[in-house]
DNA sequence: GAAAACATGTAACCGGTTACATGATTCT
DNA sequence: AGAATCATGTAACCGGTTACATGTTTTC
């Protein structure tokens, strides 16, 4: 259920359409909480119901439209509220870790893929998580900025800092990540000395 | 659709009942798949279904009975495809991030509290992981002799060190939460200076 | 004129959560 | 005798996934 927090986080800066937040929820936001355009635009009507949101009707071009949804200060409670109750820490279940605790039935080859897969991931996250800090040093990031020009100034300082310090932990995650896959490399060639690590074929 | 794999993981071990398995998902695989009870009797009913198990009805004391889940070697076969593929990843999804991130819509105290409590909950866990990494290192973990005595003997070396080797990573990333937690306790000191950090009247 | 971006949905399905519900056996 | 443990379920609900579906506007 934090969908709508999330949600609700963005349109605190400012009124977006669905597909606004949309693309949001693929890059900034997106990082820590993900969301499909799927449900998306479901949950905007779920919250307007219960009066987090007004939608207002736009035109767009000479026969289009949009909805451009604005948080309503039930909303703005809601997401106060929220932000000041503990979080929801969800029961753990990761498939990664799961096979690696079990990988003496994966083939020596599964098991090297298994880790350089884990390695991949992990460093696609990483850049990204990157460039997002790279953008909040910057002050490059349109939504940081949006967010610290609607800011009280005296608070802008937090905002700023709050946003980098979250990078800042997925960034350590990442790197860690990385660099347990890349001794679990090393594990294997211990373990299986015989296997070729490069995936090469053994030529005399 | 990892459960049915860790349960396999488990039934390829010994036969077990759904009582069994439930206590094996509230510790050792439980570290990296939850689940709940009003899950795992269905689920064995249908992966008997599927033919991966055979359920065999056992008399339990003079009028009860219970149900000794066995696998098949289509359950081994499974099994093992499952653990040759790539991992999925999920999409990130994480409570605690999506409002560290956010953390100027919160009070002081309220920030402070969502860090010690990140702190209190992976420390909770780190205790765990640690238990386990004992359990691992003077072989007094029944589950794991259990498979060691399964094992080929070749391989037992191997079966050690992959689940050593996964919760010495579960054990480092709790180490990495905690730790930037603690940051994120400091980072509010400077950020609130006025604040009071243990929470007490500040008395002259 | 075509492609890319903008815009908004629906529907079936499934895995997981919460709550409810019950009874036998073993241990102290 | 009572408590702890063993044993097994059902049912409603909900959040999330996948796939399908359509039309407009802007940009090149």
């Amino acid at each position: 259920m934090s969908l709508r927090y999330a949600v609700l986080a963005l349109l605190a800066v400012e009124p977006m359409t669905g597909y606004d937040l949309q693309k949001q929820f693929g890059t900034s936001v997106g990082n820590v909480w993900h969301a499909p355009d799927s449900q998306i635009y479901p949950e905007l009507r779920k919250m307007e119901r219960d009066g987090l949101l007004e939608g207002e009707e736009v035109p767009w071009g000479s026969r289009g439209k949009k909805r451009l949804y604005h948080i309503t200060d039930d909303g703005r409670s809601a997401l106060e509220q929220w932000m000041n109750e503990p979080a929801e820490y969800a029961r753990v279940r990761d498939p990664a870790y799961l096979k690696a605790a079990y990988l003496e039935y994966a083939t020596p080859e599964a098991a090297r893929r298994h880790f350089t897969a884990h390695i991949e991931h992990h460093s696609r996250l990483l850049s990204q998580f990157e460039q997002q800090l790279h953008e909040i040093d910057e002050r490059s990031s349109i939504m940081l900025n949006k967010r610290l020009a609607g800011a009280d100034p005296d608070k802008r300082h937090q905002v700023q800092a709050f946003k980098r310090f979250a990078y800042e932990g997925l960034t350590l995650r990442a790197q860690q990540e990385i660099s347990w896959a890349s001794r679990g490399l090393r594990l294997l060639d211990r373990l299986y000395p015989g296997a070729d690590p490069a995936g090469e074929t053994t030529s005399a």
